[in-house]
DNA sequence: GTACGTTGTTCCGTATACGGAACAGGGGAG
DNA sequence: CTCCCCTGTTCCGTATACGGAACAACGTAC
C-alpha cells in the first residue's frame, strides 16, 4: 500500500474536505485548530501531498464539519449505489443522515419510513437515551410497549429508548418521519 | 492524539472487525492476506494493541468484508430536553419542536412547513451555525441565494447559514420538512 | 510608515502504523 | 511418529503521518 493501488484517494478525501470547509467558510487554520490537528496536516491532506489519513485525524475533522466520516470518503467502498446508510427492518427502513458529537451526547439525525401491517422491535439503547419522533405522513404508534403513544401528521413525540420499544403504522397509510436520537456519551 | 484522548476508540474498532471477521468464518490470515494487509496488523488491531489504523488500511479491510467503513466505528449514543413554539412567516411556519444544550453547540429541532408562491428571507445567524434540512413532501429551494440547493421528497442538504439564506417551495407544491440548526457556543 | 493578525505552505524531528518474517501451537494425512 | 499447512502472535526495520514552528503573502489598524 502507498503505492498507486489506490489512485486517486489521497486527493478525493482531500477535495471533499476542502469543499466542506469552504461551503462553512472555515479556513484552514481554524478548522486545524479546532479540529486539534495540525495545519500541516490538514494542508498537506487537502492539497493531496498528504494521502492516507489515520482515522483519528479524519474522525477529528469529520467531526468539526458536521458530518459523518463517510461524507468524506470517495463514494463506494466496494459497490451497490448507495450514498447513504439504511437499516432495513421488516416494518422500518432508517436512513442515517447526519451524525453529531458533542462532549457528552452524540446525536443521529434518521429519516424513517414506516410499513403498515408489522410492528419493528428496536432493543434498549444505552441508559439515558431519548428518542424524538417527527411525523409528516401517516400516523404511527411508537414506544414502549406498556406506553405506547400514537401520533398523527404533524405530530410530535419523545421516549425513553433505554428498553425495548416497537414502531408501527396505523391505519394501514406508509409513515415518514424524522426520528432523532440522542445517548448520553459515559 | 495517540494518547488516552480517545480511549476506547482502539478497541471499538478491532472488536467490531473481529466480529465480522469471525460472523464469516474467515481466518484472521485469510482476510489479512485477501485485503492486502499485514497479519500483524490485523493481529494488532484487532486486539487493540494496535489502534488508530490509517484510512487505506480500514478501507482495505471493509472491502474485503463487505461493509461500509462506518460499520466498523464507533457507533453513536446521547441524551435530550424539551419546549414548543411556532414562528410564521409569509411562507415558512417553523415550529420550535425540542431544543438541546450540550457544551459547545446549542440545538434546535423545527418542523418547517413552506408554501410555495413566495420566498422566505432569514438573516445570518451566528458564525458557524449549520443547517440540516430533511424534506418529506415537495420539492424545496434553499440556502443562500448565489448558491441554492434543490431537494425533493426524501432529499436531504446541509448548509452554512451565517450568512443570510432562503427559503421557497417551488413546483407550486407544499414542502414538509425537518430542519435541524447547530449553532457553536463561543 | 510599523505592528499586528490573518491566510496557507513548507521544513523537520518524532512517533507510530506498516508488512515481512519468524514464531509457537493445532490438526489432518500418510 | 514426521511432514505439512494452517492458525494467530510477536519482533523489528522501514516508511510515513503527525504536529510544532518557521515562513511569505496578504489585509487592517493606528
Amino acid at each position: 500500500m502507498g503505492d498507486g493501488t489506490t489512485p486517486g484517494f489521497a486527493t478525493q478525501i482531500g477535495v471533499r474536505i476542502r469543499r466542506l470547509r469552504q461551503e462553512r467558510n472555515v479556513s484552514l487554520s481554524a478548522l486545524a485548530r479546532d479540529a486539534g490537528v495540525g495545519k500541516a496536516t490538514l494542508s498537506g491532506l487537502e492539497d493531496g501531498s498528504r494521502g492516507n489519513p489515520t482515522i483519528e485525524t479524519l474522525y477529528a475533522i469529520a467531526g468539526r464539519l458536521g458530518v459523518p466520516i463517510g461524507a468524506l470518503l470517495p463514494d463506494p467502498p466496494q459497490e451497490g449505489e448507495k450514498p447513504l446508510e439504511t437499516i432495513h427492518g421488516t416494518a422500518v427502513s432508517a436512513t442515517l443522515l447526519e451524525t453529531f458529537s458533542d462532549a457528552d451526547t452524540d446525536t443521529e439525525l434518521f429519516r424513517l419510513h414506516i410499513r403498515p401491517g408489522y410492528v419493528q422491535h428496536s432493543p434498549a439503547h444505552p441508559p439515558g437515551t431519548i428518542e424524538y419522533l417527527t411525523v409528516f405522513t401517516g400516523t404511527a404508534k411508537v414506544g414502549p410497549p406498556d406506553a405506547l403513544l400514537t401520533v398523527g401528521p404533524g405530530g410530535h413525540v419523545s421516549w425513553t429508548a433505554d428498553i425495548p420499544h416497537t414502531y408501527a403504522a396505523i391505519s394501514g397509510e406508509d409513515v415518514f418521519a424524522s426520528l432523532l436520537i440522542r445517548t448520553p456519551r459515559n
